[in-house]
DNA sequence: ATTGTTAATGGAAGTCATTTTCAATAAGGA
DNA sequence: TCCTTATTGAAAATGACTTCCATTAACAAT
């Protein structure tokens, strides 16, 4: 109750999982920084604050997190994943616009109507293939004004 | 001019590359399957009718088809690409379900409006974050008919 | 049909992101 | 404080794909 333990930690001993040094300071990177962050540079973050951390750990404290619904993870489809600290526990829903040459993301509010309209497609997918949709992912691959 | 020569052959002699025998029986896979083929797929379907192909070959002649405006590559993001003949040269556009659990890919015809909607957004980018937008794709994650 | 040039082949070795293994360590309940 | 066992980090393994390189085969020019 006096402020260092943030909502997080509660969360992730609610999920059954241990409050450990390595994890705080990659929860601390992660807390501290806005962009869309790859297993890697996590790392090279922690290692300057914390260097004993190994890629191991950050890899399986990464996916712990994704688990304990904290940090989404998401496929940039150049091989490397990226990970970001949730603001809220519900994350609204949002686009992706994904830059081809270096690989930033950008996060994008959804359109309500487009929003719609995937919704509905979502619908007629169930009926018309049988296909339980669980969750539809539009991203936009192009140039981010500084590579184009 | 005698049937043998399909209309991909003389695509891919204009794009300088020679059509050879592990070319062809690759092609020959791919066009006689309906599904979207990993490289794995292709090289053990290949291997049957044609024993000496080579892994890195399938590769190659995979990238080839694709330059060569042939066949389409899709990344369905579980780390693994999918590879397919196209029918016609202009592909309509369409979205994609992808089975989480057997990586299953379903092509679903791209509803207008939805459509209308993305371009939409897209132009929108453009605008608002100097983002210039390529190739927006829209996938639907979820289960199959038999997965779910 | 024969030849010569050079693109294409296939096996082995290399990448690169991520995962597994395993012995040592440290949370945190008792 | 002690004990159990989850967690750690280094090293080795994995899996999709690429690169190397010596050999082979397209095919354009004889
Ligand atoms: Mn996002
Ligand atoms: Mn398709
Ligand atoms: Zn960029
Ligand atoms: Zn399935």
């Amino acid at each position: 109750m006096r402020g260092h333990g943030r909502w997080f930690h509660g969360r992730i001993r609610g999920c059954g999982y241990r409050l450990t040094l390595p994890r705080m300071k990659i929860i601390e990177v992660l807390n501290s920084s806005n962009g869309h962050l790859s297993a890697e540079d996590v790392f090279v973050k922690v290692h300057r604050i914390y260097p004993a951390v190994g890629l191991t750990t950050v890899y399986r404290t990464l996916e712990m997190l994704v688990a304990s619904g904290i940090v989404v993870k998401i496929d940039a489809g150049d091989g490397k994943a990226r990970y970001k600290f949730k603001k809220t526990l519900e994350e609204e829903p949002h686009f992706h616009l994904i830059c081809k040459k270096c690989g930033n993301i950008i996060d994008v509010k959804a359109d309500k109507e487009l929003e719609k309209n995937i919704h509905r497609a979502k619908e007629e997918y169930i009926k018309r293939y049988r296909f339980k949709v669980d969750n539809p992912q539009l991203r936009f691959y192009g140039y981010c004004e500084s590579c184009k």
